[in-house]
DNA sequence: TATTGTTATACTCTATAACTATA
DNA sequence: TATAGTTATAGAGTATAACAATA
């Protein structure tokens, strides 16, 4: 638990270089294609109601836009803009780099945790929903 | 990143259960003996000023009381009443019980976590504070 | 009838700045 | 002068409930 809460710090504190919120950051990372915002509360695991604010104070800084559906005029895709995707990309990066959990493992721990890592998140999303295992959500 | 977050999920699901909020529970965590406030936010990695709604909050459910210092007559300890130690309890109970992440792992696996882990927070705790390295990491 | 996104409302956490009472 | 805690203020995330447009 506490590893976990110093990963968090750490995003955080990456996400706050970028003047991100946290919630801001991780929808950002979520917008690789452009996704509906209901799907964005889904992932966020928050009520939809916040994800127009989350989408609001993005917009203000030009990076992200609603766009219509073509298939369902009820919802908006939330799209990177030129100036989202280099956010996006830099911020991505930064993560990767700013990993101060790994730092003081050799590869041969790095690899173990990984392999570590990698079941427990097999396992937790097999336990959460075992109908998506293969991870595509439609409708 | 992704396990990490499950934490912080599992972590925030059980304090609502009790119903706290995430900063309340840390907090409530921190109190196996008084602390004064200003040592409360240091943990917290929080504004002084954050401390003082925290504690109004718990104290308001029966929690925690505010007691003067002998030593200093600014400071105000944080100390649990007989309920907040009861809900301590309880709380870190559970915690330790809904522990999804290491739900699928055999022990040989769990103990390879758990060393690994082990040595990430000392290397991280060493790099942060280095006065400070051999200190008081335990929950 | 049900769903998508919005709005209004309220609560909590967060930081900054100004204040008090001590030190 | 500096520190501990409070207050006031403001911004962000969160949930609930009600609403319009669409399905």
């Amino acid at each position: 638990m506490w590893v976990a809460s110093a990963v968090g710090q750490a995003f955080e504190a990456v996400a706050a270089r970028f003047a991100l919120s946290p919630a801001q950051a991780r929808a950002l990372l979520l917008l690789a294609d452009g996704l509906p915002m209901s799907t964005i509360a889904d992932r966020l695991r928050c009520d939809a109601s916040n994800v127009t604010g989350i989408a609001d104070r993005l917009t203000a800084r030009g990076l992200v836009t609603r766009e219509p559906s073509l298939r369902d005029r009820r919802v908006k895709l939330l799209v990177l803009t030129g100036e989202g995707q280099r956010l996006r990309k830099e911020l991505d990066h930064a993560l990767s780099e700013a990993s101060p959990v790994v730092a003081g493992l050799d590869p041969a721990e790095r690899a173990t945790l990984q392999r570590l890592l990698d079941k427990i998140v097999t396992n937790v999303a097999a336990s959460h929903c075992p109908s998506q295992a293969s991870g595509d959500r439609r409708r």
